[in-house]
DNA sequence: CTGAAAGCGCTAACAC
DNA sequence: GTGTTAGCGCTTTCAG
């Protein structure tokens, strides 16, 4: 294909073919003010019959604001992270709201380019994952001056709103919920690559909350390749090996859960007879697990359309916009 | 936080911050054309004082031409498809394009519509799943004067690139593979909001090829609910209760698979002893089960990245662009 | 090497 | 109801 110059088709030609004014068209495309029905006619065949297609470039800057909503996510390998992005587009189909998307890699300087670059299109909202971006980007999402959500997590201080739940807390309570199945040597075991701050911050809490109870960890396994089934199923084979009276792990997340799991049922261990299994996010996938693993199971999907949805809502009236928390809590499930 | 009126900082400011002018500004900050070192120094400094971001949509609308790549996948719920955008996202790492994605819930209306409001964008290019848009959205494409690169599918007509694979052939190997394994009494598990195109035509290949060979499917279940581990497992005890015979069963994909093995692990049926279990995919999950599947290994990341890249060389020079169909080849995998 | 002028395609703000 | 006039913020000319 060879791309060269087509004529393009712009708002003048449908006016033009229309035989009224390029206001005119443009009010009876975007049924704005008031338009006579035969006009409105003359102008939607108009456009029909030349291919006009609209350039939003155009009217954005024209505007002030595009229609464009950026969201900046740490990964798409995890799939929770693709459950929010669903979230989103659930939240803005029919808005006429599009979402630009970049990875940041649990990277804060890509981070920071990212969000900077979004910027730059003028927004009608930003979505970042998590509170803990650099300096610099925080100055550039207070200052951008349109609806910032930062989702996933509730410890520390939003810029905007937030909506989240506190991940310190869901490691807490996943502590609680081990501790009165009555578990005490308890190791963990999560990958370098995952271990973004949002899985510290849950082994933070895990850890506290072992304490109080006068434990410790019996082991830390921390992988260095990428979080997955099949690690987990390695890890969980290492760790087992070296501290064969283990009576729980606590993954960082479900992927690993579930590899564990699967080296237990070849291993001939009773899970959770002989040792419990715990992850976090609640994936699918446990649910048909033959064997059970507790989780905490994290509304992630919610969370990305609750996000979309207030930045919707500001779009459609910024007045109705105004900073808050939306804190939601993970739901421990004991796979059974 | 009351969206007031900030002031925006422009290019204007810049160069009078840099006592220059706008041009100068503009093409030190682009590094485009010659501008005296001192002159560059001056203007960046001058941007980063006064905290210049820059306005994508005025450099687009002037030049004739968007930074953003516009993607349209059928789904998010399909991890198969966040691949794909995991590998757009890497191939466009630091080329300064940004994917705008929309779900089309394999709904050709929807994707008309989001390849028209894509369009309006000006973008570099596009990547949409598969070549069965409705004519509407192909005469869309056709006219767009933009690389279009159809993914994930071959059988059909492009517009412009297509990179993918087979379905038709994926579902014939499937076929002749189970077939050299012995398999005779085969069922077909499906799912119906996963009946995409893809899947009939993975399944048109999968039943030519048995029927070639003398033999037509025992049975075939296609759920109505959504696809997934779930599912499969449900699905597999209904077809196995009421044909207990069989020895093979062909899923859609790798979920309902994974379910299908949950179930015979559950029932106590050996895999693939008793029974042959076939999927579609080469998801992680399968390398760590218990037991072994048959999948056909789908290079869905890597055709998400040739697609970015195609773009991504098109934008830096246009000629280079042309026509092509890029042709991988699922490899089936015995899950040992 | 630098700058001034003229748009890119659209819409807000006013007239009529 | 409809049209006119000015831009939105940048880059592409084309002169110096």
């Amino acid at each position: 294909m060879i791309l060269d110059e087509r004529i393009r088709v712009t708002l003048a030609d449908v006016a033009a073919e229309a035989g009224v004014s390029k206001m005119t068209a443009s009010r009876a495309l975007r049924g704005s003010g008031d338009v006579s029905n035969t006009n409105t006619k003359k102008v939607r065949q108009a456009a029909r019959k030349i291919g006009y297609v609209g350039n939003h470039l155009a009217s954005s800057l024209s505007g002030q604001r595009s229609d464009l909503i950026g969201v900046a996510i740490p990964s798409l390998a995890n799939i929770v992270f693709a459950d929010v992005l669903a979230g989103i587009a659930e939240a803005i189909e029919g808005s006429g709201l599009q979402p630009v998307f970049g990875v940041t890699d649990y990277d804060l300087g890509k981070e920071y380019e990212i969000i900077r670059n979004m910027l730059s299109w003028k927004p009608a909202g930003l979505i970042v994952t998590g509170l803990d971006q650099s300096d610099d980007a925080k100055r550039l999402l207070a200052n951008a001056n349109i609806p910032v959500v930062q989702i996933m997590d509730l410890d520390g201080t939003p810029v905007d709103v937030c909506v989240g739940f506190s991940q310190r807390a869901a490691g807490e309570e996943m502590a609680e919920a081990l501790l009165d199945m009555g578990r005490k040597r308890i190791a963990y075991i999560g990958c370098g690559v995952d271990m973004d701050v949002r899985a510290k911050k849950r082994l933070e809490g895990f850890t506290e909350r072992l304490s109080r109870a006068g434990l410790k960890l019996a082991a830390t396994r921390i992988g260095d390749g990428p979080s997955g089934i099949t690690a987990g199923r390695e890890l969980t084979s290492e760790v087992l090996s070296e501290h064969p009276d283990l009576d729980c792990i606590y993954y960082s997340n479900d992927d690993l859960a579930a590899g564990g799991a699967f080296h237990c049922i070849a291993a001939g261990l009773a899970v959770p007879g002989a040792i419990t299994l715990a992850g976090f996010n609640g994936l699918d996938i446990l649910e048909s697990l033959p064997v059970e693993i507790v989780t905490s199971r994290t509304p992630r999907r919610e969370i990305g359309r609750t996000a979309a949805k207030l930045i919707v809502e500001a779009n459609n009236d910024a007045d109705k916009h105004q900073s808050q928390i939306l804190k939601y809590t993970p739901v421990i499930e004991f796979g059974d």
